[in-house]
DNA sequence: AGCCAGGCTACCG
DNA sequence: CGGTAGCATGGC
């Protein structure tokens, strides 16, 4: 903790109470090529590959449950065929192909069919093709580039640099917005920027910190934040 | 049956 | 500037 302010000692002990509650959470897991299992590999590092995959796992996943509607609109991408894991014909076994390049050159109509099941899927087709355009051209990495991508908002932005890129960026969603205004940190006006400082200048800008953290804010907010009245059913949030 | 999901863009007043 | 319709699938 930065400061012993009443926000950010609430914010730590928030973060301390839902890692007890629920533990590590295994964020950003990645699809594996071999049997097309969606896990958590550890802190190891990524390669290029993956950060793409997280990447494009991020716009797959705008609103829009992971499991499993954008996992297997994933796994149909790493595999390179609509009919999941038992078809085997045409692709070479053990070949990953959810890459910039494969992307770029799929047809829209290919590309539309083999996301599908993430919902939205004409809309996310472009959005993957300009990601893929993004991570071809060798820019240099910033949230204003990533906010330049079509398709990538803040949030997007922010997911993409610290579970992808390792970077310090909170990310600020939808249950996060509900916990914090019912804890009483912020109001339901507070625009993201703000929410995302309010994390930023009271924790240490840990990139693993702040992973964790989104994670189990997540998990906290599939449970108790999801239908209205919100933090009805929030023991947790009580003795902060 | 309706509501919800790890949002974003385009357009409106 | 803030507010909102539209986007689409699958699970509960």
């Amino acid at each position: 903790m930065k400061s012993k302010t009443g926000t950010g000692r609430k914010l730590n002990n928030l973060y301390q109470s839902l890692l007890k509650t629920y533990g590590p959470q295994g964020w950003w897991p990645l699809i594996n090529k071999k049997n097309l299992k969606c896990e958590y590999k550890g802190k190891k590092k990524l390669t290029d590959r993956e950060k793409f995959e997280i990447a494009a796992g991020a716009v797959l996943t705008q609103n829009t449950n992971w499991y499993p509607n954008a996992v297997s609109a994933l796994q149909r991408l790493v595999c390179g065929r609509v009919t999941g894991i038992n078809a085997k014909i045409n692709f070479p076994k053990n070949r990953n192909h959810l890459t910039p390049l494969t992307i770029a050159r799929l047809t829209m109509p290919r590309l539309q069919q083999l996301i599908q099941p993430a919902g939205f899927f004409r809309q996310k087709a472009l959005y993957l093709k300009a990601l893929a355009d993004f991570f071809l051209q060798n820019k240099t990495l910033s949230r204003n580039s990533l906010l330049e991508v079509k398709g990538i908002g803040m949030e997007t932005a922010d997911s993409i640099l610290l579970y992808a890129f390792h970077r310090p960026f909170f990310i600020i969603d939808a249950y996060t917005r509900r916990i914090l205004s019912t804890v009483g940190i912020s109001s339901a006006e507070t625009k993201y920027n703000d929410l995302q400082k309010l994390f930023t200048a009271n924790l240490y800008p840990e990139a693993e910190l702040f992973k964790e953290f989104h994670a189990l804010l997540v998990k906290h907010g599939k449970l108790h934040y999801s239908q209205k009245p919100y933090g009805q059913n929030d023991k947790l949030l009580k003795r902060l």
